[in-house]
RNA sequence: GCCGAAGUGGUGGAAUGGCAGACACGACGGACUUAAAAUCCGUUGCCCAAAAGGCGUGAGGGUUCGAGUCCCUCCUUCGGCACCA
């Protein structure tokens, strides 16, 4: 491989200064400090064994930039790393290759931490966790345990002051006539409280990963957002978390942290809360009833007709009862068979079957009659929905396509009463018409007219619905962490005791899922024999263990205190460092993985175990690198740039530096060996120059480049800041164009080499000790800073009726009265526009005049 | 449909309401070289032969001495959610 294409010799640089380094332990991050703290979290990858991606490089490089000049700002930083090591491609590799997942694991680990050290990654190697090792994923357990054993008390007011907590099961109040049936029923009255839970439900499973996935892994097409392959539902029996306990403060919380506001929408879109009523209306003719929810019950005088889905309890347990019922058992046999996605591609034509009953209006008396119909969803609200044809595009299909009566009761400024679909819908600032006592309001105090009489006449209730669902937290997989539960005949399902975590996983001889969608922990029969906890009796292990996401939830807990035994982390280092200062991560992680995590850590805010009720102050969304054809790297398309190869060419510094010049922070950007050349070609200059200078250094101080330099200082200090990494290093460049061709005093050098050091960290360190310095340059303080270069004349522009019409030279801070004399001295013709016209002078920017008529 | 982001040269992209196109790539011309690579110098938004001049930040309005930037109305692209009641 030749190295001709560079300058210096990178290869001898970079294993010089990275084994001082290491041996120096010069990025060793102390845990307390007299100094400011700084947490500046990257999302730890899961090490795959393809080797680091492009991407990888990219972001660490930023934000290893954005440490390094907080460091030398004099901030105590926090910039750690670890692996997310129990990721399913991890598994699939080791599935591939027949191998133990814990070897191939140990190895991509090697292999990524040898590419990040050879990038002159700042991080602290002292803190590095992974989540695979049972010292790590003992604490993953024990937030499992503590899960189990809490419940969600929502009218707990907190010590912050905010609604609801966390609670030990023991403090759950147990209804007498719960207690007088004996311990079997407390335990299962107990069980439907706890925010781990087990449940048999229908869930998402993948064939591929012979797995149940969580509802959020499923992609719109249907498919398994980590293998693409179409979902089925089954039933099986699942470990839940009672997340839907803290959805209100997943929404409410989003105002005390700095999130984009695109992230901030996705997170409370996927908490889809909805706030309305519910109505429950008499059936005609029986002492049954039916109780739907709406969010728009100003409409309920419009409402003409009511829909309940197959799958709604109402229709299972009334079944009996309806005039036609024989043709309603065939619908719902017939709809339950189809998935929700065939269901959505049978397009618009709304289907459903009337089962003979009425329900009755409570304002206008009318008989509604009850259909089912697959348009309404069974998990949705309370799976039934009252029809209101007017104004809601759904119920207009449907009304039209039953031929059932519209009815407008909100019309706009036009007045319009006509039923045509485009007006379907309710009018924003509509009037209420056709509705006896909300007649002539607008349509917000309507509702709360309506909504008051309803709850005060016992016809419904006020009610919060949400989309989200409680979290499926079980996988079949080997690769995972263990669930922590065994299984007692006696007891039921109890959690392991704290002195018997970390629940190992057991080697096997073979580590394939089995056929039947069983965990292949099923196969480890010495391993699941275990006692209970409670009576001391046989009880047999959970096999099924935790999803990938188990891991990541808390990790950056972990980095605060990586080595402890006793407790999650100290309680005086984690109210040192938290809440991460910026997190910096990857769009594909907006929805889970913030909202998961933000979930935990509000559960161990509850515990008392972390200071603060949100995990992440500021978060940043980072661009994507694409491959040279501007498409998302992969195998198939043969676009992948490997970062050995680009650094074994180039070396570390000119790679960092490119993939950050390449574009902005937030771009997805393609890979471009062409803009590498130019960066490639600045460093070689920035190397063969400064040699140059400190051979011959200048023997009197140049004032201007010494106040050039203050200036640059000022502005990559905060380009970086506001994450702008690509204009720091045009800034650079423009600063070796102007000043590359005299020489600079050993002190300019130094100061150039300051600012270069945390882009370029090996070459910088390099050329430093060339000028006789024998402390690492990454100790360095940031150099003196200045806003900008307020001495001397500058030429500005003069703009007459908005063209710039001429240019002056004028000392920077000269006032308005000299400028415009000065101009009218040099420009005598445009007196009469001046002594007319309105002036406008901005010191150093322009001088704008506008002449009269 | 709802929510969000973004539209600037041949390309990636700069620009606290103040000289649009910084910085870089590419292209063209030149120097060096037997030649290539590497390096260096010059030109490079569009129109016009050039100068002068004019036109230019998706479209159209508006605010302002001054708008890529702020406001209104559209268009287009991308991302998220979606028979969610």
């Amino acid at each position: 491989m030749s190295h001709s294409l560079v300058s210096f010799d990178f290869q001898q640089l970079q294993s010089k200064w990275s084994a001082l380094w290491l041996q120096k332990n010069l990025y060793a991050v102390p845990s307390s400090s007299e100094k400011p703290k700084k947490y500046v979290l990257v999302e730890f990858p899961y090490p795959s064994a393809a080797g680091l991606h492009m991407g990888h490089c990219r972001n660490y490089s930023m934000m290893d930039v954005y440490s390094r000049y907080f460091r030398m700002k004099g901030f105590n930083v926090l910039y750690p790393m670890g692996w997310d090591a129990f990721g399913l491609p991890t598994y699939n590799y080791a599935m591939k290759v027949k191998r133990d997942p814990h070897e191939v694991s140990a190895e991509n680990v090697l292999v990524f931490k040898r590419q990040l050290q050879e990038l002159g990654l700042s991080f602290d190697w002292d803190r590095e966790i992974d989540t695979t090792d049972p010292q790590y994923y003992k604490w993953t357990q024990w937030i499992f345990v503590q899960l189990f054993n809490h419940y969600y008390n929502a009218e707990y007011t907190r010590e912050d002051g905010g609604k609801g907590m966390a609670r030990p099961m023991e403090e759950l109040q147990i209804p007498p006539e719960v207690s007088d049936e004996g311990e079997n029923a407390v335990r299962e009255y107990q069980d439907l409280y706890r925010l781990a839970y087990k449940a048999k439900m229908p869930v998402y499973w993948c064939p591929f990963c012979k797995s149940g996935v969580a509802n959020e892994e499923v992609t719109a097409e249907g498919t398994h957002e980590r293998c693409d392959t179409p979902v089925e539902k089954r039933e099986l029996e699942q470990w839940m978390l009672r997340i839907t306990a803290y959805a209100d403060r997943l929404i409410d919380d989003l105002t005390m942290v700095d999130y984009p506001l695109s992230v901030k929408s996705a997170q409370s879109n996927w908490i889809g809360r909805s706030e309305g009523i519910t109505i429950t209306y008499p059936v005609k003719g029986t002492d049954h009833s039916v109780t739907v929810f709406t969010t728009k019950p100003e409409t309920n005088f419009g409402a003409t007709f009511i829909v309940a889905a197959p799958d709604s309890n109402f229709i299972k347990t009334h079944s009996d009862l309806f005039p036609n019922k024989e043709a309603v058992d065939k619908y719902v046999s017939e709809s339950l068979r189809k998935s929700d996605i065939q269901r959505l591609a049978e397009g618009k034509t709304k289907t459903g079957v009337f089962t003979g009953m009425y329900a009755v209006n409570h304002f206008t008396g009318k008989d509604m009659p009850i259909y089912v119909s697959d348009f309404v969803l069974g998990s949705v609200g309370t799976g039934i929905v009252v029809g209101v044809p007017g104004h809601d595009l759904r119920d207009f299909d449907f009304a039209t396509t039953m031929g059932l009566e519209v009815v407008r009761v909100i019309v706009g400024e036009d007045k319009d009463e006509s039923f045509i679909k485009e007006k379907a819908q309710i009018i924003q600032e509509g009037t209420v018409v056709n509705s006896d006592f909300l007649n002539g309001m607008n349509a917000d105090d309507a509702r709360e007219k309506i909504m008051s009489v309803i709850e005060e006449k016992g016809y419904g209730k006020r009610q919060k619905n949400y989309k989200l669902r409680d979290w499926v937290f079980s996988r079949q997989h080997y690769w995972g962490e263990p669930t922590p539960m065994v299984y007692c005949e006696h007891c039921g399902w109890q959690a392991v005791s704290f002195n018997e975590l970390p629940v190992e996983l057991p080697r096997l001889d073979d580590y394939a899922m089995g056929e039947d969608g069983s965990s292949p922990l099923e196969k480890a029969e010495e391993w699941k024999k275990t006692t209970c906890p409670s009576c001391g009796g046989a009880a047999t292990r959970e096999t099924d263990v935790m999803p990938n996401w188990a891991g990541s939830n808390w990790y950056y807990v972990r980095y605060l205190d990586p080595k402890n035994d006793n407790e999650l982390v100290d309680k005086k280092v984690v109210k040192d460092w938290m809440p991460v200062d910026i997190y910096d991560g990857g769009s594909e992680h907006v929805t889970l993985h913030l909202l998961y995590s933000r979930f935990i850590y509000k559960f161990l805010y509850d515990l008392g175990t972390v200071p603060t009720q949100e995990p992440y102050k500021v978060r940043r969304i980072h661009g994507v690198v694409l491959g040279p054809d501007g498409k998302r790297m992969s195998k198939s398309k043969g676009n992948v740039i490997n970062p050995d190869e680009i650094v074994a060419k180039y070396g570390a510094d000119i790679v960092r530096m490119y993939v950050m010049f390449m574009g902005p922070y937030e771009g997805n950007l393609a890979w471009s060996d062409e803009t590498l050349n130019g960066v490639r070609r600045f460093l070689n200059r920035v190397s063969d120059r400064i040699v140059e200078k400190i051979a011959s250094p200048a023997v009197s101080e140049d004032t201007k480049i010494t106040i050039q330099l203050e200036v640059l200082a000022h502005r990559i200090g905060s380009d970086i800041t506001a994450l702008k990494f690509n204009t720091s290093i045009a800034a650079l460049m423009e600063f070796l164009n102007a000043h590359e061709s005299v020489s600079w005093t050993n002190k300019q050098i130094a100061t150039f080499l300051t600012i270069l050091a945390p882009f370029a960290p090996f070459l910088a360190e390099e050329l430093w000790s060339q000028l006789g310095n024998s402390e690492s340059i990454h100790l360095e303080q940031w150099p003196k800073t200045r806003e900008n270069d307020d001495s001397g004349t500058i030429e500005i522009p003069v703009q007459i009726n908005g063209k710039i019409k001429a240019r002056i030279h004028v000392e920077k801070n000269m006032s308005q009265e000299n400028v415009i004399a000065l101009f009218i001295k040099e420009n005598a013709q445009f007196a009469d526009a001046v002594a007319g016209g309105k002036v406008v002078y901005v010191p150093g920017k322009i001088l704008s005049i506008t002449a009269q008529g």
